[in-house]
DNA sequence: ATCGAATATTTTAAGTTCGAAATATTTTCG
DNA sequence: CGAAAATATTTCGAACTTAAAATATTCGAT
């Protein structure tokens, strides 16, 4: 280890800071998806029924672009909720290019169960911090995922946005 | 709790850090891939070869362990960096139900001039970040992601576990 | 010594994900 | 109008992922 200074402080800071955000996302992200198993649900098919019951019926496009993830995968993931009977693809009248997703009766009453227990696993989750390291945390990832992503990007997140 | 409430201000609290957390891993991840991909490799197999490389030859118990995988994906991570080249399977000495899994000089070579590369993309993606914000984040991270996972786990992590 | 439990890896089956190419349908504009 | 560009979705090929079952080998307790 003579001169070379494979990390200086500096860059430490920021790999350590990077493998907690990967550890931290993929932490939730495999409590979330062992919940859902038991209810027979994937993480992509859930983030679709929420944002189908919070922002209403919407288009492919759309609802690929709402979840980060790309058209092709979107139309997979809405093959399987239709197969389960979850949602229903309706061709658009005024475009006939597009499709637009809807909940079933079925896959309402699934979500609307489902979506008050996930948001209250998330709280449980997040009550390690206190209000204020909660509120500094959005704050300094808010500004770190806001940077440019010039390719595609995937998510599966859920949630309320508002 | 007093009524209803669809959202407190505590629960929308840790409801906007969670969709704050998700997206900015996810960020990261598609700046990764993006990246990786101009080098013909995946994010899973980056994360393979780093951990070789800075760790020296392992059993593929091991660095699925480390790269929070299961085991039979390992297999087929190692099985297409095999194809490629880049590693080489060994059967163990001492224990002939094991393979030790070994870079090749092209493999190291390779993960030789990515990795710098990589690392100095981790800094500068944080750099919009203050050193104590790091540190800070660094920190509630930490916490979040140590809470159990009774389930498996998956993460791609990379970065210099030093 | 040997039989059964534990461990390391692989195989199998099912599903997600992407990018790129293919299809279908507008929309634009010459 | 009609061809070309744009848009919405699907299909295709490749990689990753997991859980569960199958193999191979070692370890442990009788």
């Amino acid at each position: 280890m003579g001169t070379k200074h494979q990390g200086s402080e500096h860059e430490l800071r920021a790999l350590n800071a990077y493998i907690k955000l990967r550890r931290a996302a993929n932490t939730l992200s495999a409590l979330e998806a062992a919940s859902l198993r038991d209810d027979g649900l994937t993480e992509s098919q859930f983030g679709a029924l929420e944002a189908l019951f919070h922002l209403g019926p919407m288009r492919q496009t759309e609802l690929a672009s709402k979840l980060l993830c790309s058209p092709a995968n979107l139309t997979t993931v809405v093959d399987n909720l239709e197969r389960d009977g979850l949602v229903e693809r309706r061709r658009s009248e005024d475009d006939r290019r597009a499709v637009t997703v809807h909940l079933t009766s079925v896959g309402r009453k699934l979500i609307e169960e489902l979506f008050p227990r996930h948001a209250a696993a998330i709280v449980d989750w997040f009550s390690i911090l206190g209000p204020d390291e909660q509120l500094d945390l959005s704050e300094a990832l808010g500004r770190l995922g806001k940077q440019e992503t010039t390719t595609h990007g995937r998510d599966r997140g859920h949630g309320g946005q508002k």
